[in-house]
DNA sequence: ATGTCACTTTACAAGTGA
């Protein structure tokens, strides 16, 4: 089984290229982030007549995820209880099958000791809680999406450069630890071990992706029943190259988990 | 670090968020 995330920074934008990776890796589930359209312009009918099922939570212009799915999606959820910024869609949960998937664009925050960093801190600290009270840590879940937190300094190119910066900072990664003390294991990092990265995001300015500049801000955190199932997190990076595709890449590069199929 | 991109608008260039 695949599950794919991938800010896509405008499905509009991205459509054809979003078709394309379907065909590409044929993944069971999908889910976007950056979505930046209302519900009513998500492209649905075009990803149906690829195969997938939909669910959009979206709005005009910014924020905006959406979960695609070979199989029919049930439980859906939109949004949070709790949520500081209740007029963002950021937050998506559906079940697929046996799994439960939760699709996040986390807050990016701007900068450290910018109003909206505080406002990334409580957002993080009010999803751990929604989690713990309406979700069920021992079934098989899939956490994934945009975090905008690079976990450790492994998941960042320069360490020194980035150290104390918003995406890096401590606060934000003591946040996203919260979230796995809850029952989750980060599996990208699972997989890579103590290599560094792999990225998932490199700046579209100053060649960043070019020279390497990239950090792991997209992330697949899974439950143990899918812990135990991991097989391997892999980028692809061919989709963040201006020559592949059509169209103009995403500053984002999806990330594609695979597990084993579940004993029947 | 900031050489870009996508979005919006008492729009046709400039601000914003990332």
């Amino acid at each position: 089984m695949k599950v794919i995330t991938w800010n896509v920074n405008s499905v509009r934008q991205r459509g054809p290229r979003l078709l394309a990776l379907l065909a590409r890796h044929a993944p069971d589930v999908v889910c976007l982030q950056e979505t930046k359209v209302e519900d009513a312009d998500f492209p649905g009918a075009d990803i149906l007549e690829a195969g997938y099922h939909s669910v959009a939570f979206g709005q005009r212009a910014y924020n905006g995820v959406a979960i695609l799915a070979r199989e029919p999606l049930s439980d859906v959820r939109l949004g949070f209880r709790g949520d500081p910024v209740p007029g963002e869609a950021r937050v998506l949960a559906a079940t697929v099958g046996d799994l439960r998937v939760i699709d996040v664009y986390v807050v990016n925050g701007k900068g450290v000791g910018d109003p909206a960093y505080e406002v990334k801190l409580a957002w993080l600290d009010a999803l751990a809680d929604h989690l713990a009270a309406t979700e069920d840590a021992s079934r098989p879940i899939v956490v994934t999406g945009d975090f905008n937190v690079a976990p450790t300094d492994l998941d960042v190119h320069d360490p020194q450069l980035w150290a104390g910066k918003n995406l890096a900072s401590a606060p934000e990664r003591e946040r996203l630890q919260r979230l796995l003390d809850w029952g989750l294991m980060d599996l990208g990092r699972a997989h890579a071990g103590d290599q560094a990265g792999p990225f998932t995001w490199w700046d579209y300015r100053m060649g960043a992706f070019h020279r390497g500049w990239g950090l792991r801000i997209d992330l697949m955190l899974g439950s143990a029943a899918v812990a135990e199932r991991l097989v391997s997190v892999e980028v692809d990076r061919e989709e963040r190259k201006p020559t592949s595709g059509e169209g103009k890449p995403s500053d984002h590069a999806p990330v594609i988990l695979t597990l084993r199929d579940q004993p029947s």
